[in-house]
DNA sequence: TTGAATGTAAACAAATTGTAAACAAATTAG
DNA sequence: CTAATTTGTTTACAATTTGTTTACATTCAA
């Protein structure tokens, strides 16, 4: 399920956004300044985020370049809501990596439409993902890992579950999670399947890249 | 001669610019929705589409990222009719890859130069779409490749599988991306067939430049 | 300490790709 | 127009890589 937050320091705008977008089926998380707004896309990893241009602490443009400088966070769609189309305001916005305007007061038809298409655009376009953790550097469309700089080779399988693991190093990822993702839904294979693949990643990737977590699952090292 | 797609709801207008357009000698096509001009737009493969940005159906911005999300028609050039001079929606319908805008109300005058001189620039950046990677140079209008500065003879399939891969070196191109591209959307050709071309050119640019990513496709080596 | 959970090498199974050769279709030359 | 040549496609099978299971060793927490 696609991950939205919305930074706003008022309530009833955070409110407002949340009670739409949540009908739509999103996952909503909220912060009330710029400051925690960054906190929180580091953690959550939202799929976009709804930023107030004015706010208390940190302003959105500055959350914005913050997020953009920050290459693990680079992939997010950014949204802003302005109170009016001040040409001005706008251009320093998109100079800052904002893909889109929302203007205030907001309409949920358009809001929900707008969060819609250019969800769609973007899974459409940027597929184009990258992951940087520690050494480790992955790259969906080249289809390529590199260790240090150094390019190693893995099987898809193996590619899979390491995508699936670095979406967030330190969350821990079950057996059932990981063969839900990896393998999909009907297919059955034996959980020692699993290690094996785990095993193979840590020849590769080295022994403390990944962490077992007995009883429950596997996480990445953070 | 070179044709262009106008796709407007409005039937003065679709009159109105046909008219002025056919008497600078453009063979002009019409549509009046999204979803019937990116129909026409598969079929007649014009080399300049206006479309208005508000239409029933699919809307201009839509139509616009459905076209330059097929690579075969990526090439067209797009100008949108606004109402008015809405930032908000310049900056969204450039986001969604327009090339220019025309104002309504349109001035023929206007329109004619604008139209003339934005397929003078177009055709111009055209010309230059050679590509160079590693020691192989590829020209698309002389259809010769050359490797470290010697000709070398392709046949037409080996040469639009190699002008695909070579668009973004390192990037895999899945075999299905492959038959899309190369063979089009009908064609039906057993995957064997890619590898076999593959192949061929591999025997003709060196084991090395191409690479195979299994379960995946191909990618040429960065 | 003990037993369930995990690590791991090796065997086996399955999937994918490479490739030569045959055939078909298209193009060119005579 | 027909033959010759080139180009495109398929086939069949070999080679390779990848995926899964097994069986046993090891580890770790209760």
């Amino acid at each position: 399920m696609k991950k939205i937050l919305i930074v706003d320091d008022e309530k009833d705008i955070l409110e407002f956004l949340s009670y739409n977008l949540k009908k739509e089926g999103f996952s909503i998380y909220t912060a009330s300044d710029g400051l925690e707004g960054l906190e929180k896309t580091k953690k959550i990893k939202p799929d976009l985020i709804i930023v107030d241009l004015m706010m208390p602490k940190m302003n959105g443009i500055e959350m914005c370049e913050n997020i953009r400088n920050d290459k693990k966070l680079s992939n997010v769609i950014i949204l802003f809501l302005t109170a009016r189309s001040e040409d001005y305001t706008q251009i320093a916005a998109l100079d800052s990596g904002a893909d889109d305007f929302i203007k205030k007061p907001i309409k949920p038809k358009l809001l929900i439409s707008k969060v819609k298409s250019i969800m769609r655009r973007f899974s459409l376009n940027k597929n184009l993902k990258n992951y940087i953790h520690k050494d480790v550097e992955l790259d969906i469309e080249k289809y390529s890992v590199k260790i240090k700089g150094d390019n190693i080779n893995l099987a898809r399988k193996e590619f899979d579950l390491l995508k699936l693991l670095i979406n967030q190093p330190g969350k821990v990822y079950t057996r059932e999670e990981i063969l839900n993702d990896v393998w999909g839904n009907d297919i059955h294979v034996v959980d020692r399947t699993i290690d094996v693949h785990i095993n193979r990643l840590r020849d590769k990737l080295g022994q403390k890249f990944i962490e077992t977590i007995k009883g429950i699952g596997y996480k990445i090292c953070e």
